[in-house]
DNA sequence: AAATAGCGGAGCGAATCGCTCCGCTATGAG
DNA sequence: CTCATAGCGGAGCGATTCGCTCCGCTATTT
């Protein structure tokens, strides 16, 4: 039975699903036409949930960093430390984290963007030092190195640009070939291998990136983008 | 001294240089516009040296390609078969092989983009055929996985994002952490890990894409796109 | 000094953008 | 059953941006 409520709850999730989707593959340049034809609806009905496109991206990066510190909470609560931590990768990767990319510094951060993301760094640290602890994970790996990882797999430019021509028959092909990139990659994270080049990347490498909203010109506008700077959204 | 020919010619780098970088930052979205000013020409300039977008698109591919052909060889160079295939690995990977993507399925194939496209599956094979002869790569990765960890590493987030925010103090710690990231995907290559998840992915994922370029619709259009189906580009 | 190769960018029509508005359908209350 | 209305699809608004043309101008060459 379709009742009207489980019909507008279905359609939200269809619209959230539908802009990742979307931002996956079309970055920046992502139109809310695009968005609510995936999901299926009409723009009218996107503009009645969501005042804005900024408002609607936001409510996405939200849901993003839910998921985030979801997976990253069930893979404390693994009690080995190893099976935590590349759970918490794979389960990141696969998601597609790192989809909301393109909107980073596009949107406005909002305080609760802000505390989500501080959380998940928290869990993330915590995540890495427990495996570090155990001798799990090859030393010289930071946290910052994982949540780069993380961004660099979170998107497939494979599976988005199979979607996009509609070869939807390619699909599980290309999911499973991720799968094994991911493997390869977990694998290089073990113990056993000669030592990283350079030195561990900073925090600003992954923050910055989300503030100064508006200001983003060709030639940095100021000195150094006012406070807040957190990598909300991912 | 700068005679008029030295002119063009550096204009000429610096525009395929600048349509590259604006490739990788925008997307498919990218502006003819914006390629004349990052490479600080006028659209003018541009016009007269490419008929059209399209046109400049291909020339671009046919670079890339050259390059990748270009990478196999010296790694076939080298005597050291591991050796060789992470040099070439790491010499694709840097020059940002992959930021073309976007493009796939957008411009046509050229008959040269596609013959060198069919020398690099060669060169590849070649390479791989080679690691695994002398043992010192994982024996259930193919060639195909090759192709698409190259692709998946061949755009990085943060560079691009932070080249666009005008950040370019962080350019070259983002750099160095990429360095990081290929270091480990490569160690994870090596042989001594547990076998791969799935089955090993089919050339169609890394063909395919390039075919039909006008009839991207979001309902597959007719069978199998017509012949010649390359990874051209790249 | 005259000729001209090569440049920058204003501006064209077309396309697309985010968003508003409204007619319509299908639902749930009485 | 009737009827009020919640929720829908999409035409269309003004603004913006697109690929590309065209032309006045500068700087080099003869």
């Amino acid at each position: 039975m379709t009742t009207r409520k489980n019909l507008t709850e279905r359609n939200d999730r269809a619209l959230l699903q539908a802009a990742r989707d979307v931002l996956a593959e079309d970055g920046a340049h992502a139109s809310v036409a695009a968005i609510a034809a995936r999901a299926g609806l009409g723009i009218g009905s996107l503009y009645r949930r969501y005042r804005t496109k900024e408002e609607l991206f936001q409510r996405l990066s939200v849901m993003s960093l839910d998921h985030w510190n979801e997976v990253a909470e069930r893979g404390l609560a693994e009690p080995d430390p190893w099976a935590g931590l590349a759970g918490f990768v794979r389960g990141c990767v696969e998601f597609g984290q790192g989809s909301l990319g393109p909107i980073a510094g596009a949107i406005a951060v909002t305080p609760e963007m802000d505390a989500k993301a501080r959380r998940g760094d928290e869990l993330l640290d915590e995540l890495v030092r427990r495996a570090h602890e155990a001798g799990v994970l090859r030393g010289d790996v930071t946290a910052v190195d994982i949540s780069l990882l993380i961004e660099q797999l979170g998107r497939s430019p494979v599976v988005d640009q199979l979607r996009k021509q509609g070869r939807d028959d390619l699909l599980p092909a290309a999911a499973e070939a991720r799968r094994r990139l991911i493997a390869i990659a977990l694998d290089g994270l073990r113990p056993g291998h000669g030592p990283l080049p350079g030195s561990p990347p900073g925090e600003e490498l992954f923050t910055g990136r989300w503030s100064s909203p508006r200001d983003a010109g060709p030639v940095a506008a100021e000195e150094d983008a006012p406070g807040h700077g957190g990598d909300a959204g991912r």
